[in-house]
DNA sequence: TTGCTTTGGACTAATTTTGTCCAAAGATAG
DNA sequence: CTATCTTTGGACAAAATTAGTCCAAAGCAA
């Protein structure tokens, strides 16, 4: 799972089991162009499609979410110069600081 | 630095000097109503804004980017459920396959 | 009260993103 | 070589998001 974008992954996934686009896109029910530009990360999928994926690849939903989130904020990241450790490392401290605050605030 | 929000960042830099929003949003020549967005986090600051809020501070431009650009991870990780820490591993991994792969094809 | 600050709603403009359609380029098989 | 299917990506309109401004009301301190 790790080292490439989601777009390789679901890209994989397709090919592992040797089905053409336009096969997949129907099952999902999404434009055949659509599901190549998710592939090649011009287009992002949205959360209901990443279910779809799941299922029908029979992979955890879980994972290929953290795939998409972490090309997300990889890519985000990456459009600026290069502090990437450390703004992943802060990152991860506002989120726990965050939540503990949300839950405060109840 | 660590802990807080991008907003409360830049509000405490302001407060700290005892300067009202105009004053601050003149020197940065931007509306009042603006500054006070973002020091609420409703509105994002261009990277030219953060220049001037480093300048107009005196502070590390690289560590108000940092601020910002954690900030803008965090939230958007913290939109789904949540699998953070798991996110900006992988994303931190992601950033140093993708960069030397851009080296690599030139 | 007066005067200044802060907050946030409303709204438009600008920008970004989506989804679709289509045509051209690539493969593959006959 | 031809016919067929797949892949790729440009173009475009529609939809969604974000930015920036203006303004009014609330808050505060003198």
């Amino acid at each position: 799972m790790l080292e490439e974008t989601f777009g390789d992954t679901v890209k994989k996934l397709r090919e592992d089991r040797k089905l053409p686009l336009r096969e997949v896109a129907e099952a999902l029910k999404i434009d055949t162009s659509m599901l190549g530009k998710i592939e090649k990360n011009s287009r992002k999928p949205t959360k209901h499609i990443i279910g779809k994926f799941a299922t029908f690849f029979e992979v955890s939903d879980k994972d290929l979410t953290i795939a998409f989130l972490s090309d997300a904020v990889a890519f985000r990241v990456m459009e600026e110069e290069d502090f990437s450790s450390e703004v992943f490392k802060v990152a991860e401290e506002k989120v726990k600081y965050l939540k503990t605050k949300k839950l405060l605030d109840k």
